[in-house]
DNA sequence: TTATAATATGAACATATGCTCATATTATAA
DNA sequence: TTATAATATGAGCATATGTTCATATTATAA
């Protein structure tokens, strides 16, 4: 296959997937769930971070289909919502941890 | 595998890495260059926008080693440097254009 | 050496981003 | 209904980001 020009569409959908990834926040709270669904203050309580800095990067993750949300009582737990966006974050975690620093 | 925490520094790794790939000029210039190794003018002409900005954008991706350049009399000819990450964006191209929009 | 072509650089600007604070919303339990 | 727990939201702020303009740098050709 040889070189042509991409849509400008397809351009911006994809830099809004990297985009996402791009945050240490989102990144860990991905990395979290992919391991473990969790409620908001199970996340907040894990990284050490403000609810409200949470609950802001799972609406932003969740616009993107990123995570999902289910209900019990009071509490909502989220969970990954796109595999494969998953695997290439936890991909990339597992190369560079095997390139940068031993 | 269970969840443990990840280290800071390789967590701000991989955000660099997919910074890298999150702006739409960045990804242009990548994905151009994965098929044909060009000049600063040729990137800029191909994908109409001015010499600067594209000069700017590749020592942005020199300084992650994401692209190298090579001279030839006046001109500097950049090709790819990273081959996972160039198919970390390629394969998310693909899997993206296969996704939304048909 | 001088003029020219190709690229690099720095300052300035507008916009985007992520966090915090305060408060609103929602559902449950009493 | 009222109090409480869990989450969501909006405004404000500081910082980061990407582009442009003007100019500097570098190497070649005349």
């Amino acid at each position: 296959m040889s070189y042509q020009p991409l849509d400008d569409k397809l351009i911006e959908d994809v830099a809004y997937i990297f985009k996402a990834l791009s945050d240490p926040t989102r990144i860990k709270i991905l990395h979290l769930l992919f391991y473990k669904e969790c409620s908001v203050n199970e996340i907040a309580s894990e990284l050490n971070m403000q609810q409200s800095t949470i609950s802001h990067q799972l609406k932003y993750l969740r616009q993107l289909h990123l995570v999902k949300k289910r209900r019990e009582k009071t509490m909502y737990y989220y969970s990954p919502d796109d595999y494969h966006v998953m695997n290439l974050l936890e991909q990339t975690i597992e190369h560079t941890k095997h390139t940068l620093g031993g």
